[in-house]
DNA sequence: TTGAAAGCGCTAACAG
DNA sequence: CTGTTAGCGCTTTCAA
């Protein structure tokens, strides 16, 4: 491999030179320059950034945890676009992207720590998280790009207003005549699915409209929707007419056991989902959905990151919530009369 | 920051003990090491990657090249799952994941000339690359996750078998008395659908059935299928019966637009896609398609990469041919009578 | 079993 | 405008 000693050695000028032609340094005549370019060009010259990470004390690199076991990835088809949003705002800024998906034993933290990354961007943590701790504990320029409780952190995040979107939709179900309706919430290791269904329930108090217990079931991280448990709560003498369900995936799945059980939906029962993913276009009926702007959430998480990075002052506070906006599609409709 | 040299001044060591300690070497007396251990505990001391790496000359990371603009990632779900395969085999070496989406102007064996990854994974890289050219004049260790040339390359890879998929679609198109068949063949710039054609044919031939120029409509990257385009082919004399489509999601998104044109799926058109992405199963009728096993394909590549680095000899030339496997659902049936 | 010295390839002061 | 001298924090000879 070719060094800048070599490039020094066969340009007949010092290292220094060197470095400050590859840094674009403007105090070099412009024949050296050229000369000692040509160098570099003729010997195929690339500056490690190994050796420069090192002498600089950085490694222009950012790292992004996501934390989530192989199929929820898969079914939350919107990291793609997050992740997307960190990418452009890297990319500009020229940045690297060290990508880790959780390992538990491991806090993350330890990326900044042993200086593989300069910063680091959380996808998805769970609520309270207890490796959250060395983070805080520790001087990393961080953002989350979800809140990781429901109290206030001191950690700048970017998130999605799941809160206003569970109001909106809860407003658009009362519209629809809707009186009982019921939840699946899942995974409620998650912040947001708390953000939604208290956006529900405040507007559901406010019309004076009880959730009874048994309306809302919770599941684990991603396991699908259990058949029994909604059949059931459909036999009871007052069924549910709406359905509120935590993310598009399971509410097509639970679109699909409707049907499986001979409600028809929207005629039987209306279902709302949240994200609008891709997938809830071609769903049938198209999914009524709380509309997130995913790819807009990664770049902002970015920006606010890179300014930390570029300020080199500690942790800033920087937390901001996004709109979503809820998108009517046919899987509402008005109750059944009668 | 705490370094090696104030764990080796505080523990009345040399650094190279430490330096012995840290990588557990056998070389170190109990007692020496017991202490030195404490003393790191107590300093919360982690070694510096960056200088490992310098003096190691390697970086412990691998970069990920995805080659695809912001759209086509989303409507291309399986990267998620090759990405997770990946990560899946990185983990256990303790490599890291250096994730780049396509930036056109440079190459994408810059990073790993720059000594910033030890080797390369690449994602859907586009047929006949020009940056290609690059990667081979150097010694990067490289795993290809697609083939980029219809031609044998003197490079890793580890790629679906569309060939054989198609050649079992076109077998089941047959069986059920299809004969006009179209093909809605894209991006064009993937090897992958060149070979998921070249099954069709093969299959088609042996049967003496012709393909009309017209009845096989190709589009740029990811572009939404033309319904003008459809439309007007349906309105021939002679309609096509069945339509090959190179991915699920295009394939969905031909299904609605037949329904919206007036045409059963598959009553009166039969629909096959390519993936089986999770979509596939949720469409209406679910799709019939050819179903390939991504996160396999990356956690293969991954592991031929990692063979590579560890042997430190210059490139394999590891090349597998993962099966595919036609999945038969609601959207193929047999051609209409009369 | 341990240590001293040299070096990985670059940048950061500070002179000149 | 250019070069010299030190490091950055670790690992690796090679001795002891």
């Amino acid at each position: 491999v070719v060094t800048i000693s070599d490039v020094a050695r066969a340009a007949q000028v010092s290292k220094k030179t060197v470095s400050r032609v590859i840094n674009n340094h403007p105090d070099v005549a412009d024949t050296t320059r050229a000369h000692v370019q040509q160098v570099i060009d003729q010997l195929g010259y690339r500056p490690s950034m190994l050796a420069r990470g090192l002498a600089q004390g950085k490694t222009n690199i950012v790292g992004v945890i996501i934390d989530e076991t192989a199929q929820d990835v898969f079914s939350y088809p919107l990291y793609n676009e997050t992740l997307r949003g960190i990418a452009s705002v890297l990319d500009a800024n020229d940045l690297d992207m060290l990508v880790r998906f959780s390992r538990d034993e491991t806090s993350y933290v330890e990326l900044y720590l042993q200086r593989r990354v300069d910063g680091l961007i959380l996808l998805s943590m769970p609520l309270n998280d207890k490796r959250l701790e060395a983070l805080l504990d520790s001087d990393a320029p961080c953002v989350l790009t979800q809140r990781v409780s429901e109290q206030d952190t001191p950690l700048a995040w970017v998130d999605a207003d799941f809160e206003s979107g569970g109001m909106a939709a809860a407003q658009h179900l009362i519209e629809l005549g809707h009186r009982r309706i019921a939840f699946v919430i899942s995974p409620t290791t998650k912040a947001y699915v708390h953000f939604l269904l208290r956006g529900y329930r405040t507007i559901l108090d406010h019309h004076q409209i009880a959730i009874p217990d048994d309306f809302v079931v919770t599941s684990e991280p991603y396991v699908s929707v259990s058949e029994a448990v909604i059949a059931a709560m459909m036999q009871q003498p007052k069924p549910p007419t709406a359905f509120a369900v935590s993310d598009d995936m399971k509410a097509i799945q639970l679109i699909q056991l409707m049907q499986g059980l001979g409600h028809a939906v929207p005629g039987d029962v209306s279902v709302i989902g949240s994200d609008d993913a891709l997938i809830a276009r071609y769903a049938s009926p198209p999914l009524t959905t709380i509309q997130q702007d995913a790819y807009h959430r990664g770049h902002l998480a970015a920006e606010v990151l890179v300014s930390q990075l570029n300020a080199g002052q500690s942790r800033q506070q920087h937390q901001e919530l996004l709109p979503t906006q809820l998108i009517v599609r046919g899987s509402t409709g008005p109750v059944r009369s009668g």
